[in-house]
DNA sequence: ACAATATCCTGCGAGC
DNA sequence: TGCTCGCAGGATATTG
């Protein structure tokens, strides 16, 4: 699932890729529902004969900025994936939901689920969109420390996990990173968010940069499906220490870690470590 | 106002 | 073997 480092691994790809600065020529689509704010017949108005200029992100969103001050915004969810390739390359004809053509070249955008979203937007309101406007900081933020994380998640009664969760809190964290950042804090997931000490708010704000940063170094988690690149797997996933662990011991006292359900999610822990 | 729950969707693995 | 069933999960809508 992407989370903030998948996210960034693939926006940094697609512009390795030199999906810059090329004419649109064409779009295409076989899942009209996955743009939220318009039709597609308003989408393909709006990137015809425009180039994608930069890509930047919000939290796990990406924005596509182009020319004529246009905008449009991709959130993956699930399995979004997003591939900058030759036009006549092999793809997946089942999953492959929207092609967005440059000549000969073309951005492809692949989703088993079927769950991530497109938008569109001028230059001027993205950032007052509703997805994107209640977005809080990131880890990886330089205004990001650990007063204005305890500012934002000690207002909360709900479980710290779930907090962690919330993209209004702290934006870009997902289900893997949450598990590996309370680790590495040694913070049960089910304690409460408001009864941290300072010491705690402290360890998870610097582990939460530590941790994506390291993850975005190694270009993402790749657990199942994911790819920031055709076939090209990220390589965090050999530093997890709990999340997909159950059963193994705990890299730091060798305790057995355990899997328990938070608010629904799949939780991994270290129950020696990790205590109430 | 807040928090928990249902919803979207498909592939996959468990179990019979 | 082949089927059904339930689970996985980010963000949003709905319900409590």
């Amino acid at each position: 699932m992407p989370e903030l480092p998948e996210v960034q691994s693939m926006i940094d790809n697609l512009i390795e890729e030199n999906c810059l600065n090329k004419q649109i020529t064409n779009i295409e689509t076989i899942m009209p529902k996955l743009f939220k704010n318009c039709d597609f017949d308003q989408f393909k108005k709006h990137l015809m004969n425009e180039k994608i200029t930069n890509i930047t992100r919000n939290g796990k969103y990406l924005v596509f900025h182009l020319t004529h001050n246009k905008v449009f915004v991709v959130h993956l969810r699930m399995e979004g994936k997003l591939f900058f390739e030759k036009n006549d390359s092999p793809y997946d004809k089942k999953h492959t939901l929207v092609f967005i053509e440059m000549g000969d070249e073309v951005l492809r955008y692949h989703d088993t689920r079927r769950f991530g979203t497109f938008t569109i937007y001028s230059e001027d309101d993205y950032l007052d969109s509703k997805e994107i406007k209640k977005l809080a900081l990131d880890p990886l933020q330089e205004e990001y420390d650990w007063k204005y994380l305890k500012n934002n998640l000690s207002k909360s009664s709900r479980v710290i996990k779930t907090s962690l969760l919330d993209q209004t809190n702290v934006a870009g964290i997902g289900n893997i990173y949450a598990d590996e950042i309370l680790f590495a804090s040694k913070i049960h997931p089910t304690k409460i968010a408001n009864e941290l000490s300072d010491k705690e708010f402290k360890d998870i704000a610097k582990n939460s940069t530590l941790i994506l940063k390291k993850a975005v170094e190694n270009k993402g988690t790749t657990i199942s499906t994911y790819f920031y690149k055709k076939e090209k797997k990220g390589e965090f996933q050999n530093f997890l220490k709990v999340h997909t662990k159950k059963g193994f011991p705990c890299p730091g006292c060798k305790a057995e870690i355990i899997k328990i359900k938070v608010n629904g999610r799949g939780t991994y822990l270290c129950p020696r470590c990790q205590k109430m």
